[in-house]
DNA sequence: TAAATTTAGTTACCTAGGTAATTAATTTAG
DNA sequence: CTAAATTAATTACCTAGGTAACTAAATTTA
């Protein structure tokens, strides 16, 4: 029952995140999985699709169907460097210049949906989900090593 | 930096707990959001799909073609009942016979990924987690009401 | 250096879940 | 008792993300 219920919380709670971020980004024409790529590049600055991936630990396939997505909205765009199989991302002036108002709206959301929840709780959650995170990562290799 | 932290880590354990299932339950031909609905029908017996999507809080399309999929694989059978708009959803003699083969198959995979994990942690987990989650439904509605 | 292997990205197809609009049955008002 | 409103389920269409198979470029290896 205990096992069951974690696994049902942590859906449940990601897919109301999820719902409530998406809501938010709406009035933008934003998605969470584009908005998810803007705020990477705009703290990381440019960075190739692999590294985005990499960074947000996301397949290459819908990470392709995002860029091409934010390319067409005319907020991101691809540059060819030193290694051709590579494709460098990065944001246009366009987006630099809306960033500050999505992520406004961004954060106001978050703290209220935090109300209720204190600074010391949310710190103590995020240590114990991050810790979960790298025990599955870890144990779930263990299931197909050959010895 | 924080919140957004917070709910990537949400996003991403949620999504890896979801590929570990999945690959669980492969073997059996099931996948998670079957399984999920044989869960709930093991624990408490014949529900209308309106009880099956309030208890998984899931929207009743996802549910429709969840237990399509069921009765097209013979794990399950819809029974009109006094109501006829409602549809009982209970399970078959095959599935009741295949679902402790299921749990244990699921049980060990959920100790496996919380090996590393103790008992007071994952308690403490659930507990902020639940209550972020109805702090999370709570706030939301605020945006949305008139006064 | 030529051949084999690896790597970045794309395409096609799959599951999961959400919203809007529709249908049919049931309740509630008038 | 009839008309309006509500409710359970379905259909159609959307986003998010995953796997497998493929292409083209770069790197290893023989």
């Amino acid at each position: 029952m205990n096992t069951h219920q974690l696994f049902h919380t942590i859906h449940q709670l990601s897919r109301e995140l999820a719902k409530q971020a998406n809501h938010t980004l709406q009035p933008f024409g934003l998605y969470t999985a584009q908005w998810s790529v803007l705020f990477v590049l705009k703290e990381k600055g440019k960075m190739t699709q692999k590294e985005l991936c990499d960074y947000l630990a996301v397949e290459a396939p819908p990470m392709t169907r995002t860029i091409q997505r934010l390319m067409k909205q005319g907020y991101v765009k691809q540059v060819t460097g030193e290694d051709r199989r590579a494709k460098i991302i990065e944001m246009t002036e366009q987006s630099k210049a809306a960033y500050p108002e999505w992520e406004a709206a961004v954060l106001q959301m978050n703290d209220r949906l935090l109300i209720g929840v204190s600074d010391e709780q949310r710190e103590y959650m995020q240590q114990l989900l991050s810790s979960y995170l790298m025990n599955v990562k870890e144990n779930s290799q263990k299931g197909t090593l050959h010895e």
